[in-house]
DNA sequence: GCCGCTCGGGTAATGGATTTCCCAGAGGTC
DNA sequence: GACCTCTGGGAAATCCATTACCCGAGCGGC
């Protein structure tokens, strides 16, 4: 309620001392900024932050728009984010889209209207609000997964790679028709998944077919329904490549309702760890991505753009690791 | 970039009527009204936020200040208040506080700052900033746990009940020596629990012992040693009600350490369920809460105290629901 | 002793949307 | 035909913090 003219009258200055004083611009008479302090405190002053943004034109504070706040990896990203974040004094505003452009478009909107100093969002498609992000000059980041059509800093993990990994070590098992559950075509992680688990039966020499494949929404119903389909078939699959955490509850469920046993009659890996895989019997072997030096990088990228929005944009890659539990031997 | 006066320009009226056009305000003449908003998608006009809120004192957004995203239960509620705020225009940023006291009064202050319509909490502790809120008149809303200070709307569950029935349950089942590992004293849930715990106890005329008690952070690391140190006394429980879902992840890897069996050997119930639960062998017991509905109901007394902030204070309880898993029988 | 520079701090412009106040014109009444 | 009412829309005030600009005092140098 008070203002800063409230403060300005109360400490005996103009209203341009007490500015000065409370964001220790320049040099003010430390008697004087000791005034304006005490009589800040004593009202219980706390500035118009809409003023302030108005009149300085951005607002101290990053948008973070991920597509699932339920999902622990993106979480985690958030935590990188907001921990690097708060240490320069920004603020980080969390913004779920649900796997929505609409809802992914909406937040957008929003930040650009709040004119936050940035964005750093996981993509879940085309991304048309992208373009306006970038036609203002607003700077952002993308993790995850890279924006097709708009050039920007990216944080990605080497998803494909790590794909091939997972899938030489179930071949190295001994497993001989190992299927794939990934997620929606067009989304960037579930095609890199689904092309590293086919680099590596292809170098194997192994036969790739598309009745090993199943694609669905990254959760857990779709999931199990692609598992359940797989693996009713005549010829049904020895292991299973499965693309996220969500997933493999769905997968995991549907081999609990069929009565195989995760790595004797089906060998599972799947991405992303998580604290309870270690407690299933047998344990779950997964693909680890550094989600939360995702956010750290992104973060840091997305200060240094904010600094500097002409810095020709960057591709960040992180390293996954598959930890090898019991889900993945006979 | 460009303002209502450029708009206003553009649509050859006022910027008085740009502003009545948009909002759809007062009554503008429809061809008036089309031609301005004609005018605003051709230039590509997002009007400036800041400057929006300051004039109008308020902006269209309630903050969340949860003390865990990690925590499912705290995303569930998330969602809960997602879902309602977006009906009405609201847009929610979701704040971290990490149960750390510090943290939470520093978003309260941005909160206050930023001018937000209201404010969603889960206390950690005393919630001095709390005190901030009242005085300048920002709606809020407690959820999970009450103010102890201060009289406001709360949605809480009947966690006590709830444990209360846990306990009876285990009792149901036949187990001895019923333990309980459960949050940091002072945290109000987990106070609840454990008196549940002990009401159920009375009820069936069993002697409540200090040995059989722990507590902890809400986390697993915490709950891991707490369970060790249950387990390994000369006289161990033979059944353990755990406080929350990290916990559970927690005990849960203790048992697996000393080789004994839930359920046959330690009977387990813990409160949260989660999609993993009925993953484990044995599936794990729990206490449902109705986390999604504690959102909702809260977003909706929330709205309705913007409306009308002389209502006298409401406390909602909600009823959980134990799901009856293996983990909990011999 | 005077000039000029520096430093601290005040005055007022600024940012952009909303809203109050008021006016012009249309339509209605007697 | 004169006057009143009602409605749509424009001019300008308003929200409040920041900052460009400017001024006065004090100090050093010559």
């Amino acid at each position: 309620m008070p203002t800063i003219s409230d403060v300005a009258a109360r400490a005996g200055v103009s209203t341009a001392t007490v500015s000065r004083a409370l964001n220790g611009k320049a040099t003010v008479d430390p008697e004087l900024a000791a005034r304006v302090r005490q009589a800040a405190t004593e009202l219980g002053y706390q500035p118009n932050g809409p003023a302030r943004n108005l009149r300085r034109q951005e607002a101290a504070v990053v948008a973070l728009i991920i597509s699932d706040v339920e999902n622990p990896f993106f979480t985690a990203i958030a935590r990188g984010v907001e921990d690097i974040a708060h240490e320069v004094g920004y603020s980080v505003v969390l913004c779920n889209s649900d796997e929505s452009a609409e809802k992914e478009n909406r937040y957008i909107d929003i930040a650009l209207q709040e004119r936050v100093a940035g964005v750093i969002l996981s993509p879940s498609g085309p991304a048309a609000g992208v373009a306006k992000l970038a036609a203002r000059g607003t700077a952002y980041v993308a993790v995850d997964r890279p924006l097709p059509e708009h050039d920007s800093d990216v944080v990605l993990v080497d998803t494909r790679l790590a794909a091939a990994q997972a899938t030489a070590h179930l071949i190295a098992q001994g497993y001989e028709r190992i299927g794939c559950v990934t997620g929606p075509a067009g989304v960037r992680t579930a095609d890199d998944r689904l092309a590293g688990y086919r680099d590596a039966l292809r170098t194997a020499k192994r036969r790739t077919s598309t009745r090993l494949v199943r694609r669905s929404e990254y959760k857990a119903v779709g999931a199990h329904r692609a598992a359940v389909d797989l693996l009713s078939q005549p010829e049904p699959p020895d292991a299973l490549l499965v693309a996220n955490n969500a997933m493999a509850v769905g997968v995991l469920q549907a081999l609990q309702e069929l009565g195989r046993r995760p790595g004797r009659d089906v060998g599972v890996v799947a991405f992303d760890d998580a604290p309870w895989a270690e407690l299933l019997d047998p344990p779950l072997t997964v693909v680890a991505q550094p989600a939360y030096e995702i956010g750290t990088e992104a973060a840091r990228l997305l200060l240094a753009r904010i600094a500097d929005n002409t810095r020709p944009p960057t591709v960040t890659t992180l390293g996954a690791r598959l930890i090898d539990r019991a889900s993945s031997h006979r």
